[in-house]
DNA sequence: TTACTGTTATATTTATAGTATAACACTTTA
DNA sequence: TAAAGTGTTATACTATAAATATAACAGTAA
């Protein structure tokens, strides 16, 4: 698995772990079952702290992406992906709905959203 | 105008200034050239140190947004419509961006994008 | 037993947000 | 010119979150 985590972002480092294991198990890169890489490996690799890596795996056993069992292991959860799917829906309607506000404040049509929307969408094929 | 803050928000007290006079700024609520509340004004409304205020509307003379003078206050600088309609339309390309990405990652289609898209936009008419 | 796993506790560092206070400087108006 | 309103600056402090360092402890599997 491939972890990018940058120390400038203001986004927290164990935010940026939890988010890429999230898309890695999302996209089935870690499938069910599978064991995650230890805390201290992770850490090593990433140059941090394991405290750090804990953090990360303890909220996202909190949200059930993962589960932890001590002197074993941390592992994918086995799960619905229709849940995850409702998540991830859940979250493409909370930025349609910025988007929905900023177009009344902006005064800003569908039409030129619509415009936007299809060009990123059909850029790439 | 009206501005409301919260102190629970992860988002800083002087985001929040900063967001809602850019917003009364962009709706016309505030016009060019008007006089914003001084910073000790709002800041005993609001009930928090006018440092905070200041710390705001520096930030939004900085992107150009205000004017401040010395000794007279902070006025809505004249600006063209056109460059703050461009800005917004790249924040919300960005938030389709973002769209863009989950859906690639969850396997979400183009198709159930538009229908939240226009539940959300038809809903409010 | 050894070498992996995770867990816990304590302390420290760093950065950011926000506050408090006081003194100072400019502008307007009576 | 004085007063009352603007903004400015400097210093110090509190609170919080993020991240680290270190060390000791506990479970699992070969």
């Amino acid at each position: 698995m491939n972890i990018i985590i940058s120390n400038n972002s203001s986004v927290p480092i164990y935010e940026q772990i939890k988010n890429a294991i999230k898309d890695a198990i999302i996209s089935n890169e870690l499938k069910e079952e599978e064991m995650l890489p230890s805390v201290r490996n992770l850490a090593n690799d990433l140059k941090i702290s394991f405290l750090t890596v804990k953090k990360a795996y303890d909220e996202l056993e909190q949200e059930e992406f993962i589960k932890t069992v001590q002197g074993k292991g941390s592992f994918v959860t086995p799960k619905n992906l229709e849940i995850i799917k409702e998540e991830k829906l859940k979250e493409i309607q909370d930025y349609i709905e910025k988007i929905y506000n900023i177009s009344k404040i902006s005064n800003i049509s569908e039409d030129e959203i619509k415009e936007l929307f299809n060009m990123i969408f059909k850029e790439e094929i």
